[in-house]
DNA sequence: TTAAACTTTCAAAAATAATTGAAAGTTTGT
DNA sequence: ACAAACTTTCAATTATTTTTGAAAGTTTAA
């Protein structure tokens, strides 16, 4: 396999697993190959490596950013913008793991804490509901909780949660 | 807050949730009502509850079946199938991570091998595309496998995992 | 201050994914 | 063998998401 295309597929594969994850296909896409650049992109590139339009390029970079994994790159003497993935992948794990925390997990323990205090009256189907959802509470917090510890490190973080945790 | 909409508010959080995470809305709505469900549920009442179609209903308890997490049942001289989910937590995180292991990681993993093995050349581009993919490679292997041990355990499986790695 | 070079926005269009419902398929009891 | 009771399938429809492209916005240099 040659260059070009070993990249275009691993752009490919990036992309189509974004989708299973929730990530829209082209900003996977970009992802993917601003990961296996070696040097900043720009927009321009992009639109032409992945054929896409100035509009989806540009939405999908600002999508990109707000997970705090690509960032805006200035060339000195060129006016238009290049960008840069972020490279370390302990440190690209952790972003998305507090990112996932933050919009997805925090407020789903919000709505189960709410739905598991209801007054559980007598009936089983009742007193079901609310030791299930009581039960589903306690385990996303307890992931949430590893999630948060594993963040605050960067290398080797399995072996320094052990340490912390046999604290 | 009563449980009437107690149930509907858990129902439609699972189901947002899971278009997040790249499962359809509708076959996250019905895990959600069977988790919280104390007794098997029959199609019919998934569609009289969820207010979907009968070919609906059925193609999505079959995706959840085949994700091994619901099961259906038989009640004696009843015809009609019911459905049950899986309803130990635990044992739920172990099916999903050996199904997404096996659906997505691991013909990942194919890829990332069969790029990161190309040819070098000598431009730094080339180097980089396969110093890149390589780091990514042993990454994703190493979370994979992370969650094979995780998954041969079954309750408390953090403390066990604890166990078995410091062998 | 103007205009060139660039980026963002967003309504409309296109592409993709989910849903319906009725016909076909299956199983069970008589 | 029949038919009742149920489930599955799938082409057509509907809903949702993504993409486009041109207008509006911004920044910089002269």
């Amino acid at each position: 396999m040659e260059f070009k295309e070993a990249k275009n597929k691993f752009v490919q594969t990036w992309g189509a697993l974004g989708s299973q994850w929730g990530i829209n296909k082209t900003m996977a896409q970009i992802h993917a190959l601003l990961m296996v650049s070696n040097e900043p992109v720009s927009m321009e590139d992009i639109m032409e490596e992945l054929q896409i339009s100035r509009g989806n390029a540009s939405m999908n970079l600002r999508g990109l950013m707000d997970w705090g994994i690509v960032y805006k790159e200035f060339k000195a003497g060129e006016r238009k913008e290049f960008f840069t993935a972020e490279k370390d992948l302990d440190e690209l794990a952790v972003k998305i793991s507090r990112e996932r925390s933050k919009r997805e997990i925090k407020p789903t323990l919000k709505i189960l804490k709410e739905v598991s205090t209801i007054e559980a009256k007598d009936s089983a189907e009742e007193k079901h509901f609310v030791d299930q959802t009581t039960k589903l509470y306690d385990f996303v917090l307890k992931a949430d909780n590893m999630l948060d510890k594993i963040t605050e490190f960067n290398d080797n973080w399995l072996g320094k949660l052990f340490i912390k945790m046999m604290k």
